[in-house]
DNA sequence: AGTAATTACGAGGTACGTAACAATC
DNA sequence: GATTGTTACGTACCTCGTAATTACT
């Protein structure tokens, strides 16, 4: 007995007749006549209940119907569960305090493993922390080294703050700022910045915020704006500030190192791809 | 996914090695491999973790495991339920109020379906009646034709009673015999003989019985006792009474015509071997 | 005529066993 | 060295599709 047949016997009891049963099978009527008398051979009996162009389901084929769709049941629960598992070590959940940190991820991670499914989470950082520990995310990416035992981390990048000066700015001929000289402009940023939206606010007490929640009108705002904006070393920060110049920023508190966290008893998958972006960050 | 690929799942699971399972299933190592191969290709995923030469099964596997049991149960349930639904219709209940009609059934039934399961008793009247219409046996015997509407019935034999003299004994020269002439002698009878008990009882008040419930043993008694016994025309009859002569009962309760009684719902391999004695006994 | 199921036949695919291989105990 | 699992290769079997056949509507 195939489950193959039971799925055919399924069929050519939901259908009535063989040629339809075989269109929906993409089967030839003859081999799907044959493949019905194998298995009645197999069970010892007729489950249909023949004329000459003529087929109608019998006891024992009602019999053997209740079992198969309770084994095709089964069999489809099998599957199932096995492509939410598929799924769930396909996908890595990723919270982090910053967007870059998980922009660099996904280039490692999607370069090795393309199928992959990379869910980032920009959350500040004490949600972050206890949904590493709680185990609600795979990767956390933290401003900072954990110290925790049950921890095992490594420095995925360091992000440095520029300000970014359209021309004809007040502040477009220097090469080097600090906050201090920043304080009191107005800024255009984008919203999703996680971290830095803290830095900007205990930096920056004076200045004044547009922010722009959408990344694709924030940088077609750039373009046109005349706002001061910030942008990173980030190679994804690259594009859309042509006509603009980014100037360094020289407060330590704008250059920040970000660890990739993963606690000691993640999945499999997990750890290899916690290897993998070890051996690429070297 | 196969059935047969579930199977070896579950030995190799259960022995451990290929080589057990492969053994354990009448197949080689390597076909047994690459069937498991198969399978965790199907699934999407390895079922076991391999070192070069051993394997563990690992959660994945565990969960194909847990379904596959399931679903192999399934199908051997299906398997039991064909096996008494063939024995089922393989066996014939008859209920019959004498054991030579139970004989004739047998070598007609027989000859065409050999293997059939004949499952006779022999018992009263009455009990012969209740059991055909309520349903526990398929065939009923008896000694007269049912006029119920629901009931299918036809004459099977026509048995005739004779009596059965040694020897030398006082009636032994006769040619016929009745009831009355029989009364008061010595009788060695089979115990197994239903209806026809009572007819001694009724027809020889004074006459003495001695039963012997064992055919085989009174067949052996019949030969060196020198009790009057009884025979009958029926052919199963005929061996052992070599030494006796067989001298014709003419009361007319002495020849009696058994019917063959069926429910007209019986089930539709007995109303194939209905027609099948109805044309055997033309 | 048209449809439905079975049977005949040739072809392609697939799973098997044997055997060679690699690695571990 | 014995055992275990994987890979290579040739073969045999098995199921498929096409087509012919038979019967019923």
């Amino acid at each position: 007995m195939e489950l193959e047949q039971l799925k055919q016997l399924a069929v050519i009891a939901q259908t009535g007749t063989l040629q339809a049963a075989a269109d929906q099978l993409h089967l030839s009527q003859s081999a799907l006549s044959r493949s019905l008398r194998r298995l009645e051979d197999d069970l010892g009996r007729p489950l249909f209940d023949r004329t000459r162009n003529s087929m109608q389901i019998n006891d024992a084929g009602r019999l053997a119907l209740e079992h198969a769709q309770l084994i095709l049941a089964e069999e489809q629960r099998l599957r199932d569960d096995f492509d939410a598992l598929s799924k769930r070590t396909r996908t890595v959940r990723v919270a982090s305090v910053a967007p870059a940190p998980t922009w660099r991820l996904s280039t490692i991670i999607l370069e090795q493993h393309p199928t992959t499914i990379i869910e980032p989470d920009v959350i500040d950082e004490r949600t972050v922390e206890s949904r590493l520990l709680n185990g609600t995310c795979d990767f956390a990416v933290l401003p900072r080294q954990p110290r925790l035992p049950t921890l095992r981390s490594l420095p995925l990048l360091t992000e440095e703050l520029y300000a970014n000066v359209p021309i004809g700015h007040v502040l477009y001929d220097r090469d080097e700022l600090t906050f201090a000289e920043l304080d009191g402009h107005s800024f255009l940023v984008y919203g999703g910045i996680g971290f830095w939206r803290e830095v900007h606010e205990r930096m920056l007490p004076f200045a004044q915020f547009v922010t722009q929640p959408d990344r694709t009108i924030f940088l077609q705002q750039v373009r046109t704006s005349d706002l001061l904006t910030f942008t990173t070393n980030a190679p994804e920060n690259t594009s859309g500030h042509e006509s603009r110049k980014a100037i360094p920023i020289t407060n330590p508190e704008a250059h920040v190192t970000f660890w990739l966290c993963m606690r000691n008893d993640a999945p499999e998958h997990v750890q290899a791809l916690f290897t993998l972006i070890q051996q690429a960050s070297v």
